[in-house]
RNA sequence: GCACCCAUAGCUCAGCUGGAUAGAGCAUCGCCCUUCUAAGGCGAGGGUCUUAGGUUCGAAUCCUAAUGGGUGUACCA
């Protein structure tokens, strides 16, 4: 349910009725439970303009609000606010609806567009490392969310399976033969490193390697089997690393860097022919206004850069996949990489107008001490590794460890675990830094996801006792419950808003004041004890189910699990 | 040098695009389990929203400058 969409429409009628006009309305949360449930603001820019007293004016406009229905009451307050009051028996009725709709009152976008999302981007020749953490759990959430909300989202994983470092690898994949490759492989950064040392040690070994650049850029059957088996093996492990995440990226959501190989020199061409290219110290490049650093297109010695890669991929994703909306969830230290790229793709052409283009960048991930996540020794953490820790530490802070036979702690502990990394990196502002703390993530306390893990397990807890079925209508009778209720309501025009600003935090917050909220309700509102009559009993039975739906389908849109019990 | 980003409680962060007395969680100090899961709830203290100007009915939010911090800056991705 658009919620502050119908309160605008309220808003708009009052207005038109109170003869006045205005270009767009736009209520807003209230700010304090004294001032109601939304509040109008705009009567107080319009006051200048029409050369009269704000407070006469709301008034005027207070009057024709219709309070028939939704809106209980509406009242002139301060230099000229109008605060309004939501109707209980309306939110009853609302929240009623949908509790029984599986979509939880989210309405499908009217105008679903193709978006395409690049996300995670791993590199083959390196085992994934907590750099790539961010961009595979934030893309993901961002796809969920707007899968969710009815756009047809195209998952893209830009994989790095092209360069120079790729023929060392695979002259040493031969060297040491498939099957042996294949078990050492298993520790990519010593394949790396071993294939380096054979590469610095012997000089035969390296001219081999340069040779398989050549050879595999110029399509040799031998090589190019090689070097898929090679990409095949390290995706795996990676596919191993989503899997352990919850990360739905699969095989055909891979579209490679190689993949653009020999549509390169076809930007190059597209550029000429636009007249944007210039020669400039030997390499083909585009100038850009106000711009000091060109981008380079191809190089003085024929080779291709990631621009250019990027370039190719964009006119890909435009025109061959369709899509309307082209999100790269990306390191925020590429922010002026993507502003050039953009604009060469849109000044060229090769990208139409009506395609939005974004660069959904996020903050480096930092330790306690405020430095870029390390290794004690400096070097960089493997995903593997960290999600691994995360599930000992959940198994280590699980309270009841002694209730569970050790299958079921394992998979708990799993959820429990990859949660909470996965919500601490997701529930701050994508955009500053994330300070990576084990403590904070599994204190258990305040805005993690263990808190909506247990308020969900605590809401199935009430559902085993119960054991029946809700078969009454929600009857707000207190405050707090109009507060949930109205909060509940608000989860469509919330994931909205997510949406559009591609930002996973306002998910966070959101069910964390959900949850907050919820566990006052349960603290105030006896459910199942005798002294409560069976019309209240239903009735909040109804909205800690609805409570239950909200938190599990936001956690899911994260990409985090909930329990039946903790 | 130039460009971009950031600065809110001791710490980690919100603050819905300009609204009313700036909010949470940690941490500190109280209170609440014979009661649906106390991994919880209630309460207290804690602020010159880095600084100085400006815009206007109204600024943490917008504009300018300063200070401090981060990042990027032509043939790597």
């Amino acid at each position: 349910m658009k919620l502050k969409q119908k309160i605008n429409q309220y808003i708009s009628d009052a207005l038109a009725n109170a003869a006045i006009n205005v270009e767009q309305v736009n209520v807003v949360e209230a700010g304090k439970p004294e001032f109601g449930d939304y509040q109008f603001n705009g009567i107080m820019p319009l006051a200048k303009k029409l050369r009269r007293n704000p407070r006469e004016i709301a008034a005027e406009v207070a009057e024709q609000i219709d309070t028939g229905g939704v809106i209980r009451k509406a009242e002139v307050a301060g230099p000229g606010f109008i605060n309004l009051w939501l109707d209980d028996i309306w939110l009853g009725e609302e929240t009623g609806r949908i509790l029984s709709d599986p979509r939880i009152g989210v309405e499908k976008k009217p105008d679903p567009v193709k978006v395409v999302i690049d996300y995670s981007g791993p590199n083959m020749a390196k085992q994934m490392h907590v750099g790539h953490l961010r961009s595979t759990i934030i893309g993901d959430t961002l796809s969920n969310l707007l899968t969710f909300l009815g756009d047809e989202v195209i998952r893209q994983n830009h994989i790095g399976d092209w360069g120079t470092q790729f023929g060392m690898l695979i002259a040493y994949l031969e060297e040491i033969g498939e099957d042996t490759g294949s078990e050492n492989l298993k520790d990519l950064e010593q394949f790396y490193k071993d294939a380096k040392g054979r590469f610095d040690e012997d000089a035969a070994f390296a001219d081999k390697a340069r040779e398989y650049v050549v050879k595999i850029q110029s399509g040799d059957p031998h090589c190019l089997v090689l070097w898929k088996r090679f990409i095949d093996i390290s995706l795996g492990h990676c596919e191993e690393i989503y899997e352990k995440l919850n990360v739905s990226l699969a095989r055909e959501d891979v579209r490679a860097e190689s993949f653009y190989n020999e549509k390169l020199p076809k930007v190059v061409e597209a550029l000429d022919k636009k007249g944007k290219l210039q020669m400039s110290e030997g390499a083909k490049c585009v100038f850009l206004e106000d711009e000091e650093i060109p981008v380079i297109i191809q190089k003085g010695d024929g080779g291709y850069l990631y621009a250019t890669t990027d370039l190719a991929a964009l006119w890909f994703r435009s025109e061959v996949l369709g899509a309307k909306r082209i999100s790269y969830v990306v390191d925020a230290r590429q922010a002026g990489h993507f502003k050039q790229v953009f604009r060469v793709a849109r000044e060229s052409g090769l990208v139409g107008e009506d395609v939005l283009l974004e660069h959904i960048a996020f903050g480096t991930m930092m330790d306690k001490g405020g430095r870029p996540f390390k290794t004690r020794e400096g070097g960089t953490v493997k995903l593997a590794d960290l999600l691994d820790e995360a599930v000992v530490r959940a198994k280590e802070a699980i309270k009841a460890k002694d209730a569970y036979d050790p299958a079921a702690l394992e998979n708990l502990a799993r959820i429990v675990g990859i949660g909470a990394v996965k919500y601490a990196d997701l529930s701050i502002n994508r955009e500053s830094n994330y300070i990576f703390d084990w403590e904070k993530m599994l204190s258990l306390e305040g805005n993690t996801s263990l808190y909506q893990q247990y308020a969900y397990a605590r809401i199935m807890s009430i559902f085993r006792k119960y054991d029946g079925e809700i078969r009454g209508r929600i009857v707000i009778g207190n405050e707090i419950e109009h507060r949930l209720s109205l909060l509940l309501l608000r989860f469509d025009d919330l994931l909205e808003r997510a949406a559009k600003d591609a930002a996973p935090h306002q998910i966070t917050s959101y069910l964390y004041d959900v949850t907050t909220l919820f566990m006052r309700f349960y603290e105030q509102n006896p459910i199942l004890k005798e002294e409560v009559g069976e019309e209240t009993r239903q009735s909040r039975l109804a909205l800690s189910a609805l409570t239950a739906n909200v938190i599990r389908q936001g956690l899911s849109i994260l990409g985090i699990g909930v329990v039946e019990r903790l």
